[in-house]
DNA sequence: CATCTCATGTGAACAATGTCAACATAGGAG
DNA sequence: CTCCTATGTTGACATTGTTCACATGAGATG
């Protein structure tokens, strides 16, 4: 009795279940068999719907990459425009978007991007965030907005400035009240007449 | 007999035992255990004088951060002239170094940078590679290399860029080629005339 | 030299964890 | 109704981090 899982939901569970427990421990703190003890399933069950823990793991890493999609896209959102200020608007939004994820979201952010989701090889030009920064970028250039000749590889520069700004703050290495600064300097770098 | 470790190096070969490790298998698969197998000793030994495996892992960290900063300090002492092309050269060098680094010791730099040694609150002014990237711009700046107006803050921004391109490239998510592209994008962004 | 002491290493044990193989069972397809 | 497959359970195993009671050796102290 006990509606069972066998309706097929087991497998959803147990990634929410992993999801809570990451935001709260981290990863590196997540054991299986509490999760099967909260859903109150046997630890072995697990195997039917995932190969391994760290199958499960990237199940919930997916999870954080979608979240922090869908923060991404509400800022776009937000800014729906077709001038200069929300092309300028949209740039700096998506690049605080983004580390406002890695500060509310430290742990879910660590595994998203940690070594363990890593291994699957997922091409960047797939996922919704560096898309979206290719189309602001293209945004800024097609207003004329960028600094002359600094285009090509910026979608790049951008990218790894922002993502190590995010694990910086992660880390604790940077206070998250350095994310003003941040931003400022790279809208000083990128745009021009950033000096409003 | 066996010339214990009684001569009180247990510490030292414990801690080049791990690094040994971690190079290989990475943090995450690396267990005292083993270690203490392999040195022959007893498991428990480590905890005179390490609190903790993360303790010990800490310890190995500390190593990965010297050896970053040994790679920086030799770019450094390749260009030691006071002249506008060995600023430019030894900014390049430092981004190079950071992240040759970075690909030619993956599973270090995770451990070095990951959430196990972040905890220490090593503020970044503290450490060497942070200090040399500071005074490497200020040079750059003493020569009117830079572009104007954008000093404030930029250490940060280029701090963050670099560490960011790092884990990329750790992560795999790009790939080693791409150093180049990247190094270029900085250059032009940072430093005046960097179309040579 | 004899002894005390403390730093260092040992041994056995514990709880927790990931994982697996053999087994149960439910619910739909035939 | 019967059988099959997807799903969950039981019990077990090896491995790990960690601790505690204990040995022991070296160096200081007398």
């Amino acid at each position: 009795m006990s509606r069972s899982y066998h309706h097929g939901a087991l497998a959803e569970a147990m990634v929410d279940q992993a999801l809570a427990d990451v935001r709260v421990h981290g990863a590196d703190h997540v054991s299986l068999r509490s999760i099967a003890q909260t859903l109150e399933v046997s630890p072995s069950s697990a195997y039917n719907h995932f190969a391994d823990k760290d199958d499960l793991l990237r199940a919930v890493g997916a999870c954080g990459l979608a979240a922090l999609d869908e923060r991404m896209a509400r800022v776009l959102a937000a800014h729906p425009t077709d001038s200069p200020d929300a092309a300028r608007a949209r740039f700096s939004g998506l690049g605080r978007a983004y580390l406002a994820f890695a500060i509310d979201e430290t742990h879910l952010f660590q595994l998203t991007f940690g070594p363990i989701c890593a291994v699957k090889e997922m091409a960047p030009e797939d996922t919704g965030p560096y898309n979206k920064l290719t189309t602001a970028l293209d945004d800024l250039d097609r207003w004329q907005l960028l600094k002359p000749g600094i285009r090509s590889d910026l979608d790049l520069m951008v990218w790894a400035s922002t993502h190590g700004m995010a694990t910086l703050l992660v880390e604790g290495a940077v206070p998250p009240e350095s994310v003003d600064a941040f931003i400022d300097s790279m809208t000083r770098l990128v745009i021009i007449d950033s000096d409003l």
